[in-house]
DNA sequence: GCAAGGTC
């Protein structure tokens, strides 16, 4: 008598690596929703396909949003399917109750929320908890590697009990339940208080916060006026220039010492003190991690995150030649090596002039910049796996090229350079002068020599080849230049500086403790999610683009300001904060830390957050004393002077909009340069507002000399001519 | 109408 064998169901996150099993293990048997033959059966989430009651499932008081309804803290919390992937979550529930006699392989991404798909969709599914525990009937497929054949093979042979990762799932649970409560609560609170539309996130909140702190740096900065003093340089062997120095300074602090200086080297002889020159090397850059990848393609291509992602994304899944594109890894596993040099051998015939000067000896294993097993959690960097398909897109190629040059320049042997800094001193003046010399371009080949020169610094000495110069050479000055500078606030957000500070918080964290976040492992949401936070912070019109820039929108800041006038609530609006939390969580998996601890504390922070909001008085008055409310960027920047019109800004100014090109009408203009110097937007709106200007630095006279003065209007002046300097 | 985390 024939017993019907038990098979193996297999769970995998996404469809993808539905079909990297199937390829593995040999299983052909196409069904709706599933892959079976006579061993396994193989079937696939699409993410999450479950989620948290909303509130009004819980108790329907919850529904409306009311101030006395709130803090909304159920005592249990409870799951239902998502609508939108309800027939997949069917389709396993029906595959698991089927097969209760066979065993249950959890291979969903290795790692929190991997977890959590799987854990509440067997909930869903009604497989018992006991059967979690030291039980052979359900296990956890664990692997970094990229899910070749060998990999898959290997892992289905090392299977883990899934209890094991019961510690993990804890602290997805708990990830997700503090998030809901700080949501619901946060956005609802926010909302009635403000009478008007906010939400409110671990995440969302802290990002916000940055922009929001950025616009107001930006607007409370003054600058300071500060001078650079170069000498050029002279003798047998050839010239070169130097810049002051003093210890540590190299910026003087007014125009008569910067002519001092002058005054005493002038014409002079000196000599040159010291050369130093160091060999260095420069090791190819990491792979690309998708933050990473979406900070160089909106740095140089100005794509948005958003849509680099989509981009990478239709590589990866219809036309294949990517690898799985949501990544934080920047390396590969050791066992990654094989499909290394298969992709190399196939890509070099496609590109075999980025490929021709591989270092063999680099794809190895004990090549650790790329092959690091510790450095991997979820999925290995993004890399190349095919050539790029002909009908490809522009915008797909340009993705694909960053990648695929990346790739091949990680096997390529480091850049040798040779740097050397030579001191010259004057009477008792000295200046520095630092030059580069490559010896060999390495990985650089890769990207043409265009690319080597980094973005210049301030105090940018020449950065070129220098004579062959030796100590006590005679040096004599030839010529000299005083350069008038400015300090500069800390820029506007870009996406890719945004993308930066969300990855990397800890340029806010004071304590050296925090080594995680130091690491770079902890940041401001995930891979998968950060596009989409911005996205959010621009639908709820926190934040606008404005070309390039993300700027903080009023609504944006009120909602900032209102937080930090609270006690308590003012953590969500810190980056570190919101980083500890996440440590907690780490704690959590790790068995360090009770997820109930966590939630109780998260408990006590929502009922203190909901008291603030509703004890709390919003004073505009106070909110604008201890931090002024900011304008929008305005559309009009004022009223014209002459007529009374709207003043908007053009393309070379900022103009009166009743000017016509068929009859002139009002031709009142602000020119956005003057004297060669970029009229700042302040001084459009002094100009307007008052007819005058602080005193402005760094005009050029027609001579060629720099100079400060105000502006002023004079409508005594030609239209085109009505903004004057005052001396 | 609210989060953040997945994936497509």
């Amino acid at each position: 008598m024939e017993v019907k064998k038990s098979k193996t169901l297999i769970l995998t996150e996404k469809p993808s690596v539905a079909r990297d099993f199937a390829l593995a293990l040999g299983v052909k048997g196409k069904k709706d929703g599933y892959l079976e033959n006579d061993d396994y059966i193989i079937t696939w989430a699409v993410g999450h396909l479950v989620e948290l009651f909303e509130p009004q499932d819980y108790d329907p008081k919850w529904k409306k949003w009311s101030m006395e309804n709130l803090p909304i803290l159920p005592s249990h919390f409870h799951y239902k399917p998502i609508q939108k992937t309800q027939k997949q979550l069917k389709i396993i529930c029906r595959l698991l109750s089927k097969n209760t006699p066979g065993q249950v392989v959890i291979a969903t991404d290795a790692g929190r929320e991997g977890e959590v798909i799987a854990r509440t969709i067997l909930l869903m599914g009604g497989v018992p908890a006991e059967n979690l525990e030291k039980s052979e009937k359900t296990k956890r497929f664990w692997t970094s590697q990229a899910l070749t054949p060998q990999v898959v093979k290997a892992g289905m042979d090392s299977l883990k009990t899934a209890g094991e990762y019961d510690r993990l799932w804890r602290a997805g649970q708990a990830r997700q339940i503090a998030d809901w409560l700080v949501g619901m609560n946060g956005s609802r609170s926010a909302t009635i208080k403000l009478n008007d539309l906010f939400s409110i996130g671990r995440v969302q909140t802290a990002v916000l916060a940055l922009i929001a702190d950025r616009r107001r740096e930006r607007e409370n900065f003054k600058p300071e006026p500060y001078w650079i003093f170069k000498a050029h340089f002279e003798n047998e062997k050839g010239d070169w220039w130097g810049a002051w120095f003093k210890e540590n300074q190299t910026r003087i602090l007014s125009e008569q010492d910067a002519g001092a200086i002058r005054e005493k080297v002038e014409n002079r002889t000196g000599h040159v003190v010291s050369v130093e020159k160091q060999k260095k090397n420069q090791a190819p850059p990491l792979l690309y991690s998708l933050t990473d990848l979406q900070r160089d393609a909106n740095s140089r291509f100005g794509f948005f995150a958003k849509k680099t992602l989509s981009i990478a994304q239709a590589l990866y899944e219809n036309k294949k030649c990517l690898s799985y594109p949501r990544t934080e890894a920047r390396v590969l596993g050791t066992q990654n090596i094989s499909l290394v040099k298969k992709i190399i051998d196939k890509l070099s015939l496609s590109y075999p002039k980025t490929f021709q000067n591989i270092v063999p000896e680099r794809v190895n294993e004990k090549y650790k910049r790329v092959f690091d097993d510790s450095r991997l959690t979820d999925h290995h960097a993004i890399i190349p796996l095919a050539p790029l398909p002909q009908q490809a897109s522009a915008d797909e190629k340009t993705i694909y090229d960053l990648v695929m040059k990346r790739f091949a320049a990680a096997f390529h042997a480091d850049c040798e350079y040779e740097q050397t800094n030579i001191v010259t001193q004057v009477e008792t003046e000295t200046f520095h002068s630092q030059g580069k010399r490559i010896l060999k371009p390495g990985w650089r080949t890769v990207y043409g020599m265009a690319s080597e020169k980094k973005a210049g610094s301030e105090d940018d000495t020449e950065d070129e080849n220098l004579p062959p110069l030796e100590k006590d050479d005679p040096a004599k000055v030839i010529d000299t230049k005083i350069e008038h500078k400015e300090t500069s606030p800390p820029p506007e957000y870009t996406e890719a500086l945004l993308l930066k500070d969300m990855t990397n918080p800890a340029r806010y964290v004071a304590e050296n403790e925090l080594k995680q976040i130091y690491r770079g492992d902890i940041g401001l949401g995930t891979q998968s999610t950060r596009a989409q936070i911005i996205e959010t912070l621009l639908m709820r019109k926190y934040v606008q683009r404005q070309k390039r820039y993300l700027i903080a929108l009023d609504k944006g800041c009120l909602l900032i300001d209102t937080l930090r006038g609270f006690e308590k609530a003012k953590i969500l609006t810190s980056a570190e904060e919101t980083a500890r939390w996440e440590m907690q969580l780490n704690r959590i998996a790790q068995g360090e830390e009770s997820g109930q601890t966590f939630l109780n504390n998260i408990k006590t922070f929502i009922h203190d957050l909901v008291d603030e909001f509703k004890s709390g008085k919003i004073e505009p008055a106070k909110a604008a004393e201890s931090s002024p409310l900011v304008q929008n960027p305005p559309t009009t920047y004022g009223k014209c002077p002459r007529c009374g019109g709207d003043i908007i800004e053009g393309k070379k100014g900022y103009g009166c909009s009743r000017w016509r090109k068929e009859d002139g009408g009002c031709r009142f203009v602000i020119w956005k340069t003057i004297a060669g110097k970029k009229t700042p937007k302040s001084a459009v709106f002094q100009l307007l507002q008052n007819g005058t200007t602080q005193k402005i630095h760094g005009f050029t006279s027609k001579q060629g000399k720099k100079f400060s003065a105000r502006l002023k209007i004079d409508l005594d002046q030609e239209n085109l001519q009505s903004v004057v300097f005052d001396f």
